[in-house]
DNA sequence: CCCCTTCCATACGGTGGCGTACAGAAGAGC
DNA sequence: GCTCTTCTGTACGCCACCGTATGGAAGGGG
């Protein structure tokens, strides 16, 4: 068995990098090709078509930024407050990864507007999420309503943030960020 | 002089609509004149192309969604808090619509992310409403840092809000909401 | 009633990307 | 070196959409 030059993994990588820097219209198959290096003659060996390699694509996106980060915070250990800012930490330095890049996790929260089944996923990954910092939030924050304002916050702040375009004010946004980053765990 | 039947208005508005619900690419003309009753053939006496059309778009919308809304919510008058309600009321009940809404908001917002033009426009509408947010909150907060966390925050949480999928917990997304509303007045 | 301007329908060529077909290269195992 | 499998290059038909050209409809102004 010959060894494989352009493996599986290569193409979901490939389109996944596509779809952070461009959208899911630029997840083009004779695009990848190019940027592999290789023309699209092997790509439908692997793939049934274009939507074979988005699903899967969208599957291991899926698994990487719920399961995959939180088994990796909580194999460090420690409590609820080291484990909120080591998942902080993570999600920050793994910024322009390929897969669990907050890039392609932009991406797919805009695809997710106007395509029901990335809804669908990114509605998992968000409850996952949710389930996750509520845990850890509770376990220094006796009233529940102050868990859900502070897990809201944490999600849509960060988010937000990347979408958000003004240049900085007198403080820097980083030190903002840090101000609010650091109330959340008080 | 024959009267307009699909007037050069209707081209943008029903643009505008597609780039809402379908991002950018959605933005066909063949298929904003089906959706307008008639065919592309007098789209081209209004418009060079399909990037002017686009550009119009934008435009309109820049102007609608910063200095538009601001010039609506100072007519009002009132205090800084009666105005800051007064925009988040504006904000919220114009939700839908094709131009103002939160979704055309939304839509820019992950077009900036791969086309540097749309992230050029952004950048200058989100530094005037910051500006407008922080003379606002500047009328009741003293802390010039303290006025920083209440801009960042008030913006970041309602575009991210937008972009999470989660389901409601305990507390109503809208409940949770409502209360990060009122901290942000206080 | 006719003209004239404005807008629309239709047809066309051009382009880019999808998916298929098939032949050839590149190793692995013998 | 031969063969067999696997991957890759190339060519093709197809479709959606862009932008252009042109004839014709619709309605106001004289």
């Amino acid at each position: 068995m010959g060894t494989t030059r352009t493996p599986r993994a290569s193409w979901i990588e490939q389109g996944l990098r596509a779809l952070a820097t461009g959208g899911p219209d630029a997840v083009r198959i004779e695009n990848l090709a190019q940027s592999l290096g290789v023309t699209k003659g092997g790509f439908y060996g692997y793939f049934r078509n274009r939507d074979a390699l988005l699903t899967e694509m969208l599957d291991t996106w899926e698994y990487e930024v719920s399961d995959g980060i939180i088994a990796q915070v909580d194999r460090a250990g420690g409590d609820a407050r080291a484990r909120l800012e080591r998942l902080f930490l993570l999600v920050a330095e793994a910024a322009d990864g390929p897969v669990r890049g907050i890039t392609a996790d932009l991406a797919v929260r805009a695809w997710a507007r106007h395509d029901a089944g990335v809804a669908e996923r990114l509605r998992r990954v968000d409850n996952r999420r949710m389930h996750y910092l509520r845990s850890l939030f509770s376990e220094f924050c006796t009233d529940t309503d102050e868990v859900e304002v502070r897990c809201l916050l944490a999600v849509t702040v960060r988010i937000g943030n990347h979408f958000h375009a003004a240049d900085d004010g007198i403080r820097s946004r980083a030190d903002v960020m840090a101000t609010i980053r650091k109330r959340l765990l008080s």
